[in-house]
Parts: structure tokens; sequence; C-alpha cells
DNA sequence: ACGCCTACTACACAAGCGTGTAGCTTCCTT
DNA sequence: AAGGAAGCTACACGCTTGTGTAGTAGGCGT
């Protein structure tokens, strides 16, 4: 797993603009980060972030292609290990997402990183296939949709991790609160929400008013 | 419903110019927003809003200690409708929101809206604590623990709107895209995702790598 | 040894920002 | 009617920003 912390000197002067890219528009955002202050956090001149990216915009560009790559190859060895990311799948976002955690989590929030969103969908759609054929009754709708909300639902932990650490009392990002977390989700996953009756009831109210 | 579009004339100017930031600060974000486009959104003078709100952060305090007060105000309207709010809960979070949706997402992901956060927490413990009374097995987790979770997920399709609206080919905003989201939402939370049996497995394997 | 391209720095510039100040109107109080 | 606070505007200041330009150091092919 490559740190960002780690061997920064190792890196060329162009990998090192684009790691501290990474780091400061996750953790002020976009807006707030400054070329001066990513070129200082890399230990070159801002001259040569322009040198190198050409503009603001076009290096936020470059650090989204360079994770969509980075994330694919991570992925393609995490998801390897069904034993470890199935009994705690936040320690498994936790080890995808790496170090650029801050940074997907504002990409995704404001509507970009679709590659990376797209493919969680996929994935969770095979995943409900699988799941699928062992179900008894049909389900209500489209199995995409059904990995769509999912999937945005995974996420959501990540991406609230400030309140839920919060309303926790423990770190989600800790051991501790990992486990915790992991532990919740696995009720919430394997006890519905709903009885058979109560949907059934708020599936006809649904239908009801459903629009034209 | 209090719609920021109608009638900005008749408000007061202070008024006018905290609606004209709520909208702002939703679609272009607290750095991006700028004193003068909210003044000139709200018709009045920059210099009008300092004289009002001193600076721009007490500006935003201001728009976050109104929001408080008024879905306050508005959920206590809403929560009573006990059909319409459970027959479609993204249409309830809508209506609760109103058209402070955009800047409330955006405070949420900052860690912002505490208040909000946890009261939706709140709501939650009690939908649990009723749930929990027909439930035959021990949940694995604190009541408050699994509210947490369960209102980050529930947020999850808001924030992430622009995903979920690519994914599903509709916008969720939509009375069809809403409808579709219901749905799905509802065969999600009547049909648990693990089975009891796989639910122990991962459960004795969680226990197993349990942090000190 | 020469030329040249690449990596890199230093510095300047215009624009937009939040903020400060001075002054004008309006309306309410006494 | 006088006075004064409150609502409101116009304008300027200083700072930071992204970007542009000029120039230097160094390695490499010829």
């Amino acid at each position: 797993m490559a740190s960002i912390e780690a061997d920064l000197e190792d890196l060329t002067a162009r990998a090192r603009i684009r790691e501290a890219a990474l780091r400061q528009f996750g953790e002020l955002g976009f807006e707030r980060a400054t070329i001066r202050g990513i070129a200082e956090t890399a230990g070159v001149s801002s001259g040569l972030v322009r040198h190198h990216f050409g503009s603001k915009e076009a290096l936020r560009e470059a650090c989204d292609e360079f994770l969509v790559k980075t994330l694919r190859r991570v992925r393609d060895a995490t998801f390897d290990d069904p034993m470890l990311t199935r009994a705690n799948p936040v320690a498994m976002a936790q080890a995808a997402f790496g170090p650029y955690q801050p940074y997907l989590v504002r990409a995704l929030v404001e509507g970009r990183a679709e590659p990376l969103f797209d493919e969680m969908v996929r994935a969770g759609e095979q995943w409900l296939a699988e799941a699928d054929a062992e179900r008894a009754d049909p389900p209500f709708a489209d199995r995409k949709a059904r990995a769509t909300v999912s999937t945005a639902m995974a996420l959501a932990v990540t991406i609230l991790h400030r309140h839920v650490s919060r309303s926790l009392g423990v770190d989600v990002a800790s051991p501790e609160g990992a486990h915790l977390l992991a532990t919740v989700i696995l009720d919430l996953h394997s006890h519905p929400a709903l009885s058979p009756e109560t949907a059934a009831e708020m599936r006809a109210a649904l239908e009801r008013i459903r629009p034209a």
C-alpha cells in the first residue's frame, strides 16, 4: 500500500506534486487548497506545478485519472481476499481507498469520480446476482437499481465519518471504531427493518400514489 | 413550505440576504460563493451584507442557526403524517429539507449541522425501540449505534444524488425517480442482504480479529 | 564542445476576494 | 421639529489567488 507520508523524497517532482495535491485537495477541498501550498508541501516552486500540469483544474484531473488507475490495481489485489473483505467491509473500504480517502469522498460528493462509483455499483450487481439466486420472492426493483442504492449506502459511513464517529463516541478510523461499525452493519444487514407485512402495506400505499 | 424562489421581495433585506446566502452556499459551496454575489442575488449592496452579519463566516453561522430553528418546525409538521412519511421516506426527506437541501448536504458532509444529524439519530432510536420489541434475537449492538449508521445510510442517497440519479437513469428529485427510489429502499429494508448463517459466520470471524 | 530540450526557479501581473470607512437616507422617538 | 439610531450605498484598501514571463541549471545526443 502506497503511503503519502513516507518517502516523498524518493518520488519524482511530478509525482510529489500530485501526491501533495491529493493530500491538500482532500484536507482542504479544491478551492481552499492553493497552488503555492501544494508546491510547498511537495518541496518545489509554484512555477513547477504549472510547468508540469498547466493549471489547477488540469492538476485535479490528473489526480482523478491517477486514482482511477491506482484504485483499479488496489481493488484487484484487495477483493481477492474474501475472508478479510467480507468480515469487515469498513476495513476493506479503508484499505481500498487508502490514504486518498478524503480526496475521494470530496470527489464523490461533488458528483465526480464517476468511474469509481460505477465500478462499485457493478461489483454490487455481481454480489446481488448471487444473492438473488437464493431468494424466494421476486425483488421489487431492477438489480442495478438496488445495487446503486446499496452502493450509496455503503459509502455513507465514510462520507459522514465525522458525524458517525461523534455519535458512536469512537473514531470509525480506529480499530475499535471499525470493529463496532462492522458489528452494527452486520446486524443491520442480517435483520430486515421492515416485516413482510408492513413492507407489503407500504408498497401498496406507494403504488396508490404512483406518478404517471 | 417556504420557497426561496418566490416572494423574495416581500422579505426584509436581512432575510433576503440570508435566503440568498443559503442558495449560493448550497449551489456553489462556501468558498466559491461570494459576498458580492449573495448581495446581488438579494438585490442589495455588498456593504449591507457586512452591516447585517459582520463577516462571511458569521453569515454562514446565521444560516445554520436559522435552519436549525426552521427544520425543527418543519419536522414537527411533517413527521405527524405517518402515512405519507412511511410510504415514501425519500419524499419525506425532500419535504423536510425543503429548498435548503443543497446547503444542508454540504453542511453535513463538512461535519457541521450536528443538531440536525443528532436529531435524526434520536428519531431513528425511537423507531428502533418499537422494532426491537418485536425482534426475537438480541441485536448485535447498541441501539444508538444502529440508529447512527442507519441515519447515515438514509442520508446517502440525498448526498450522492448526482451519482444515484445517473446510475438509475432518472433524477431522484423527479416524481418517477422518487418512486423508483422508494421501491428500491422498501425492497432493501424488507429483505436482509445476509442470511442468519452467513451473518453468524462473519460475526464469528469478526470476533476472532477483535481489537483490544 | 556545442546545441538543445527538459526540469526548475524567481518574479511580476491582473483579477477577485473579504473587509474597512465614510456618508447618505429614512423613520421613529421625545 | 429635532435628534439619533438603523438601514443602506459607494468606494477604496490590502491581500491572496491563478496565471504569465523570463531566465537559470543540467543532462544528453551530435
